[in-house]
DNA sequence: AAGTCATACAACCGCCGGAAT
DNA sequence: TATTCCGGCGGTTGTATGACT
């Protein structure tokens, strides 16, 4: 269904342009999220569902903070990451106003060679350095050295309440109120929660 | 000053799970 | 119950920018 449609249509890729940025901002103001890959050609824009969603749940949509990452927060990343392993959105859930791709870059460019640097550091006897420096270079050296007895995916279970899109869609207080909503099957609760 | 390399960030891709039909 | 569709997630890639030689 609206893959075709997105098929029929001659779609752009690469950045954003500002006039882009604006008419989905103007869109999701006016009439909400309700399909994002039906929205877009009434947005006026020639873009997939995926990439407009991920624009606004990346940088868009209010209540984003962006620049750099506080003590605090690279601290509470590095802690959820040895507990959570790659679950970017479980991380970001915890950090509001960041996004998991935020979280995932910042990881891979800052955190994670500091925290192999901080391993590596360790005393020759400390139990949960790895083995093998190099070639963990090469597989990212993520926490899936984590010892057998760490739970890992049932964890997200405790997080159950609280999703990237509940924090996608929230912000709390969204600083804008739907006008309308345009008459559609299928349109979807999420405009809810974009009411003041 | 020019070329090369490394880094950071933005965006895309493919897969999966849940909801709707 | 099976199928289809959408949204979300994590991995990966592309590009711009700065540092270095």
């Amino acid at each position: 269904m609206a893959k075709s449609v997105e098929k029929t249509r001659a779609l752009r890729k690469g950045a954003w342009s500002p006039e882009e940025d604006q008419k989905l901002t103007a869109y999701i103001k006016r009439y909400g999220i309700w399909n994002w890959a039906e929205m877009a050609k009434p947005a006026g824009l020639q873009r997939s569902g995926k990439s407009c969603r991920l624009r606004w749940v990346n940088y868009l949509r209010p209540g984003i903070k962006h620049g750099n990452f506080t003590k605090e927060e690279e601290q509470t990343i590095i802690d959820l990451h040895q507990k959570l392993g790659n679950r970017w959105s479980a991380i970001a859930s915890k950090l509001p106003g960041r996004t998991d791709n935020e979280i995932k870059n910042h990881w891979h460019a800052h955190l994670r060679k500091r925290f192999k640097y901080d391993l590596n550091s360790l005393p020759e006897s400390e139990p949960c350095q790895p083995s093998n420096a190099e070639t963990d270079q090469n597989s990212s050296f993520r926490i899936d050295l984590l010892p057998p007895n760490v739970p890992r995916p049932s964890i997200l279970e405790s997080y159950g309440s609280i999703s990237t899109d509940s924090l996608a869609s929230s912000s709390s207080n969204p600083p804008f109120e739907i006008e309308e909503k345009p008459n559609i099957k299928g349109s979807i609760g999420s405009l809810d929660n974009f009411k003041a």
